[in-house]
DNA sequence: AGAATTTCTGCAAAAATATGCAGAAATATT
DNA sequence: AATATTTCTGCATATTTTTGCAGAAATTCT
């Protein structure tokens, strides 16, 4: 859907560069914009988009963009949280039979030799740049299996 | 003053490890821990915490500590599609999940950047080699809406 | 193309959050 | 210690945000 897509773009666009603290503001920057709507499909643009509202150093309240950081939980008992204490792990996300491993810079090889030689049945293989690595994953496994496995084979990850 | 100090340093530690979505949540969240306030207070505390309400991935509201990462502002909203004007663009292919693009020697990291700084929800990752960029596309989303997104991004995509 | 299915959106109402005000509590001043 | 000053908090209410529902629009399937 063209409209929809361009408006979420024009939001984050507006997000990123102006400091507005309503949705009744944000809605007319996006009318200024041309885009016609109400405020309820706002509420769930931003939704979407995991736009976020929090207090500004200036005592008021402005919409910001999401990043990694703001949802890191510590302490839970979650197998991806233990796999957060990796020294340059930062997160992992699934897509079909593709897992997508962020690193911190540099990191990514490290860690994927770690995997590598650790024959876990459930991955077929890896590949590494700088900051990201791509897994295969085994036809019919499940995420939360390879996750599971990956906490507890690979050596020092936790 | 002792109390506030306590209560607010004890709302930091439960937003930072438990994912409540809203006051009335982490107002049962202090009580257990033994403070007594008000909704009205915490809306308060929120305020000074600078802590912010955003949705989750598994589509609730998450509230989240705040980061300065997302305090940042650009100056002009176009400033974003003028980073990304980077030549070196040649083709763009899928398969299942993944897309490859295809680029002039020594353009691929650059342009990957540019992908990963511009937030496409339907992208997960990307990881780039010399003249070729690997993309991993979110379960459900088509090639086009891919293109679409990227063509917002990257000049000559089309 | 036409039907079936999915996504999107406005409306109106519910739910959640923010805040003015006045008194209470804490801190500073004399 | 008493008084003045600043900070904190609850109450009640205004404001803002979210959501169920039903129809519209778009997309996918035959």
């Amino acid at each position: 859907m063209k409209v929809k897509n361009n408006r979420l773009e024009a939001l984050r666009l507006i997000i990123s560069s102006q400091q507005l603290g309503s949705q009744d503001e944000l809605l007319i920057a996006l009318q200024k914009e041309g885009f016609k709507l109400t405020q309820a499909t706002l509420s769930r643009d931003l939704k979407q988009l995991k736009v976020a509202k929090a207090a500004s150093m200036s005592g008021n309240y402005v919409y910001v963009l999401p990043n990694e950081t703001m949802y890191k939980r510590v302490s839970t008992p979650n197998s991806v949280r233990e796999m957060m204490k990796v020294p340059g792990f930062v997160s992992i996300n699934f897509s079909g039979n593709m897992g997508v491993i962020k690193t911190r810079p540099g990191y990514a090889s490290s860690i994927a030799w770690n995997i590598d030689n650790s024959d876990i049945p459930e991955i077929i293989g890896t590949i590494a740049g700088d900051d990201t690595i791509f897994i295969v994953i085994k036809e019919g496994v499940r995420s939360q299996e390879v996750i599971d496995a990956l906490s507890d084979v690979v050596p020092n990850m936790r």
